[in-house]
DNA sequence: GCAAAAGTGTTAGGTGTACACCCATGA
DNA sequence: TCATGGGTGTACACCTAACACTTTTGC
């Protein structure tokens, strides 16, 4: 490939990914020990160098396809950051996204390899350089994406009940929501998909499990239908 | 410094610039005719690469101060574009931001100098590479950040009147509002300092001019008022 | 039969939207 | 005095938010 740009600086960009999960009514993060210098051990979100050619996507789905065993998640950029001095070994910059994963498809056995743990989004604690930083931003554009765009289905199997959307939306706003109101609003986007199945583990009396049509969804949106889940 | 990433590659990064501007009841972004291979002469953003000891707000401040002679801009990043091919020259990763501006402090000589040119934002035809595509998530992200947060100010004089804002606002929302529900909404917020000068271009009767107070809407923020302009 | 979660409609209050006339002034 | 754009208040429709009881079933 000829070179135009030869005389142009180069530097060097990782992707910072925040990986999300939900389980026990907690938005969870996974959070690595850092392996290698410098910072070596101290808490991190999961990163990696965008190679040579490997677009960002591609580097965001290889590093949570490594600490999770996931493929194809849900992912979206939140932001880049480019502060000279970010970094202290050299400077870097970062391309941050979020990935949301149903929790259950986490492989369990990468936690021990990676030196790797969940924590609540909200109780994360230090993180090295500006990843505390990187997380706020993504807590504020979680809530809103998910108040109108269809995307907390990604935290969920792919069969819920009610009860679980609905509380799965009570802890990223952290707010009570009523019930009828919910469950109204939710029908009325008219995107999910009854079962004919029960979920009988929360109740004696089970709760109907459901699925996101992503179809319907399409032809609402095409409608002009405005949707707000909250 | 210590170089701990030896062995990582690095890649050019590049900030491309959507300098937007506001006249004559039209939204216009700055265009020029690229100086340089590959694709010279064809239409184009304005870009420039990171420099080693440039943060990314540098990098636009520069860029957008050379091309329009403007300091002090609101900015705000759109998004980063990292696919592998989307420069035949060399990989290069693109971090896209808008700048407002008050098109008054426009250095018009700068124009002649950098063949540029300002066009109607819905109206610019074929630009180079993925620049439409940057436009419009642009567009995209300027709608929703205008209806709820006070930027476009930005792309007003200092002073101001009303007629002026709510034709931005029509402008940028392509939609007629109500003059009287615009008002009311506007003077609820309470971030507008009314001076006693007026306007007199436009009416006989002329048109008091406004500022946008910061220290008003800070403390309106602070209240958790509700911000919505449209 | 009872405990525990799932499921279901209605109403009041507030918010957004539509709408028409008078005012000030330069020419 | 008249043409032109600036400025002002109200009424109705719609949407949001509050609220309580019945159903199902495993134990």
């Amino acid at each position: 490939m000829v070179q135009f740009y030869q005389q142009e600086h180069r530097l060097l960009i990782s992707v910072d990914c925040i990986i999300l999960g939900f389980k026990n009514n907690e938005i969870n993060v996974l959070i690595i020990k850092r392996k290698f210098e410098p910072m070596k051990g101290e808490r991190s979100l999961m990163g990696g160098f965008v190679r040579e050619e490997e677009s960002l996507n591609e580097t965001v789905s290889r590093v949570v396809a490594e600490y999770t065993g996931v493929e194809n998640v849900y992912m979206e950029q939140v932001g880049t950051y480019g502060e000279v001095a970010r970094d202290p070994g050299e400077r870097v910059v970062s391309i941050v996204y979020y990935a949301l994963i149903d929790m259950q498809q986490f492989d369990d056995k990468l936690k021990k390899q990676h030196n790797a743990e969940w924590v609540n989004i909200n109780n994360v604690g230090q993180l090295i350089l500006d990843h505390n930083h990187f997380l706020n931003d993504t807590i504020r554009l979680l809530k809103r994406r998910t108040a109108t765009r269809p995307v907390g289905f990604n935290l969920l199997p792919e069969k819920f009940t009610l009860p679980q959307l609905q509380s799965l939306y009570e802890t990223i706003y952290q707010t009570p929501l009523d019930k009828r109101n919910f469950r109204k609003k939710i029908f009325e986007m008219d995107i999910l998909e009854k079962l004919e199945e029960k979920d009988k583990g929360n109740s004696k009396r089970g709760a109907y499990y459901y699925k996101f049509n992503k179809e319907k969804y399409d032809r609402r949106l095409e409608d002009g239908f405005y949707f707000s889940f909250i």
